[in-house]
DNA sequence: TCTTGACTAGACCGACCGGTCAACTATAAT
DNA sequence: ATTATAGTTGACCGGTCGGTCTAGTCAAGA
């Protein structure tokens, strides 16, 4: 029991870091059970599908992002806005650790998965869309703190979340399609200055 | 002669639509010469691979985007930041006319293949590179004229550009990931309120 | 008329794809 | 000791992948 929790887990951990630093129709499941040190029959007993597996996945990135980055960045005792100046300074990190690992700026992988399979896949996108509901759903809470204690003016606040979230997606992108972290260090800051008016 | 040129683009036509619509991985070199009516053989006539197939689609891609939006939003008689403005209304009509067509929204091509792409193929990535370059080139000299013009304070021109190409291909990201071209409708226009300060 | 070279047709290649299956082992409850 | 269950193994499936190759069509130039 404690070795089939191990493989599952082997399984999702080699999927997601593959799909990660690939994408999904450029991993198979035979590389992942390899990379796993596993079996195709063992696979096949804990997911269904490779396409079961890449929801699976998909949880596990965003278990994982909320506590490296949502976590640090929305809980410490930074002012609103400063909260997403950590964020961005987080995902800057982040980024540049693996750029200087493997030599790839990999982007998000939310939006990586979108991209390419958001009208392939719609059990796929919904999840996806999800998790960037999700995001957004704290970057309003914490417009509304920023908002009540007067560090920004009356904004539209649902659209300028959706604004901020758009953003830090499409500097990820850039970062990715210039293979170069520092985009994300020279630009993401700037989106806590984004707003949408009423 | 006429029919091979005629031949070639059917190819690239087929290509563009399919991969646009699906991706890169999901479209196979059959799939593209059903499309086209061409046999494999001529296919192979005319591209070495289907990496080179897909390096001639951006350009396709690029071409089209000139013509159909870049050329009406930056060269009316429009003031600077209304040519952004007029950018983000073709955008959305764009995605807007092709949802209607097929139900799904498809987000933009170049960040598509980019998100897909970009840590696999050197080539692909560096492609996509230059046609944001390209994008971001005018964005600079459209901000040049607005803040020539009286229209937009002194600010920090290229990375501002940057800003708004990154915040652009981010909403397309979203609308693509919520199927919604609305997406676009609400939120593209604020790319011309974007400002990155000196 | 003969030759050349661009173009087309379609069979064919090995590799890989996602997925199945029956047989096997290890564990733990009865 | 027996049985049920969970987990593992590796051979195997039909189909598709990108790409090759040979034979042949066809129009233009000599």
């Amino acid at each position: 029991m404690n070795a089939a929790v191990n493989t599952r887990q082997r399984i999702l951990e080699s999927a997601r870091d593959l799909i990660y630093a690939r994408s999904f129709s450029e991993v198979g499941v035979a590389a992942i059970c390899d990379s796993a040190g596993v079996k195709k029959g063992s696979f096949y007993h804990f997911f269904h599908s490779k396409q079961e597996l890449t929801l699976a996945v998909i949880d596990e990135f965003f278990i994982e992002f909320k506590q490296r980055i949502f976590a640090q960045a929305f809980s410490a005792n930074l002012s609103p806005l400063n909260r997403f100046r950590k964020l961005a300074d987080l995902a800057y990190r982040f980024q540049k650790e693996i750029a200087d690992e493997i030599g790839h700026t990999l982007g998000c992988p939310f939006g990586n998965i979108a991209a390419e399979m958001s009208t392939q896949d719609e059990h796929l996108r919904h999840k996806v869309e999800t998790v960037f509901n999700q995001m957004e759903g704290h970057f309003r809470d914490t417009l509304d703190a920023a908002v009540a204690c007067g560090e920004v003016d009356e904004i539209n606040i649902p659209a300028t979340a959706k604004a901020m979230l758009a953003y830090a997606e499409g500097i990820m992108l850039m970062a990715k399609t210039h293979n170069d972290p520092e985009v994300i260090r020279e630009l993401m800051p700037a989106m806590a200055d984004i707003r949408i008016r009423l």
